[in-house]
DNA sequence: CGGTATCCAACTGGATACTG
DNA sequence: CAGTATCCAGTTGGATACCG
């Protein structure tokens, strides 16, 4: 108690965790080479065909962020040709867990997002025209 | 049945939500902004105030693409001086409490995680050195 | 008060070529 | 096979100034 807290809504602890976990799986990646590890250990080249569209550069990046996290193992098998596999930790086992009530969230409601967005851009399309600009930016 | 799914496994349809959730709520301030929401409607100023650290064009843009995905509503009180207001749908509440196991996920592993990369950093640390750069890139 | 417009620095991630 | 190195396009997000 530092008598300096003026805010002990829990929302301001929040924050620090959503950039943690944010930082960690937040990106394009991450969670898809966990959920392909779910089954067991797989090798590098498997990875790059079951998750398909990452590129060489991403997946070893991935690999490397959530090793250093210790999320997954690396396993070197020094043979000819080389072999690495890679499997998941129990704590990487426990994250995946933790994602799923998102993943159920949504496939509950992605239709409903889809529909939301075609009603709010109907409703954004009705608005009065701009004076020279139209489209602002389009970022 | 096309006869040509030569994949069944639930991964493959995991990739696409994952994709949905992640490009709704996988930015810097979307979630912190939900959980400001969960005790009931906020302005716009307030909203800037508690979430701290986010500008106005960030506000501003992610409570656009929150209400476009109806996960919040926005309403425009005509009075001098100006009011908005911002509100939880209940999609945005459902939404919320999807992300609790992870926030909580995050809460009990946040230290374990922390001592992971500092194990690894050390490792890395005592790595040979290459020929001649030695920090990988560092963008 | 609640935005919009503009500019710009930093980061993400894809394509490609090369290495042990 | 499993990376590493380099280059580059696209996006994110902060600072600032201005508007209804």
């Amino acid at each position: 108690m530092t008598a300096t807290d003026s805010e002990p809504e829990p929302v301001r602890q929040d924050a620090s965790r959503f950039r943690a976990v944010l930082g960690m799986v937040g990106d394009k990646w991450s969670l898809l080479v966990v959920c392909n590890l779910e089954e067991g250990p797989r090798r590098f080249s498997e990875l790059k065909r079951s998750v398909d569209g990452i590129s060489q550069r991403m997946l070893t990046a991935t690999l490397r962020n959530l090793e250093r996290d210790g999320i997954l193992t690396r396993t070197v098998h020094n043979v000819m040709p080389p072999h690495v596999s890679y499997a998941l930790t129990p704590m990487g086992s426990t994250l995946r867990e933790a994602t799923l009530p998102l993943l159920e969230w949504s496939a509950e409601h992605l239709a409903l997002i889809d529909d939301a967005r075609a009603q709010y851009d109907t409703r954004a399309d009705t608005r009065p025209p701009s004076p020279s600009g139209s489209t602002p930016d389009s970022r």
